[in-house]
DNA sequence: AATTATAATGCAAATCTTTGCAATTGCAAT
DNA sequence: ATTGCAATTGCAAAGATTTGCATTATAATT
């Protein structure tokens, strides 16, 4: 591993949007910056950054994983299938879970960034 | 929604194999039985399938999303980033937490395949 | 500074997946 | 049985992502 040049845009486009963004949405992004990087280059680094765990990707029901930076205090998501509205969780609502887990399997938990699907309070009514 | 083939050959595909199978797979699978089936029926009828609830689809860290019969019983797994093995987690070892967002945040919650990523207790030591 | 080993990148091809649109099919209502 | 509607499908094109291989860049070593 060593000082990337395509890592260090993808972590500051990141860093800037500070949201759940799409590879190819990262892609424009720093494609605005460095027009010659290519795409290749781009997801390779991607998968670079979230197996040293630097970047998180999720499926948040978009129709393609997203990423994120990955903070010093993990955090997790409620997504809504009716109105997709993303409520987040803060971790102190999982880690107790996680703790249990991480014991009775004998496992470290490595996951840091989880998303729930389902229906917030006023997509149940609307049936 | 109406008796679609493709659904159903998709269903039995799964339903004989029995196992976490990529769209390709799938694709692969069905395409045996009814070559002139094209890929991009495949394609909707599992987002079909998911989006009732039929079949469930998560990453388990294949590089590609994996599809499988949604049982009666939701189960989740633990998956390896050592050694790839892939872990059944018990429902009611997740329902609990489940029950305690929902309480919290007022969701129904609809999350029936939770897969969390770590390493286990050998490839711990394994440093 | 020169050498070496290895990681990162570019490029093109291959592969996988999505999308728009027209044709077909299944289902319900006459 | 016929009709009409809407869901499903096929097809081709576009788009997104992966892969193999050659090239370049980085950092450590001599
Ligand atoms: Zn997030
Ligand atoms: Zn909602
Ligand atoms: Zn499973
Ligand atoms: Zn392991």
């Amino acid at each position: 591993m060593r000082n990337s040049s395509a890592d260090q845009l993808i972590l500051e486009t990141l860093g800037v949007q500070k949201s759940h963004l799409t590879s190819h949405q990262i892609y424009e992004g720093v494609h605005l910056r460095l027009p010659a990087l290519n795409p290749s280059t781009v997801y390779r680094a991607l998968d670079r950054l979230v197996s040293q765990g630097k970047v998180t990707v999720s499926d948040m029901g978009l129709g393609a994983a997203v990423f994120e930076l990955a903070g010093e205090k993990p955090h997790h998501h409620l997504v809504c299938q009716g109105c997709g509205y993303i409520t987040m969780i803060a971790d102190d609502q999982i880690a107790p879970l996680m703790e249990t887990l991480e014991k009775n399997y004998h496992y470290k938990i490595k996951t840091n960034h989880l998303v729930l699907f389902g229906l917030c309070e006023q997509c149940q009514q609307n049936h």
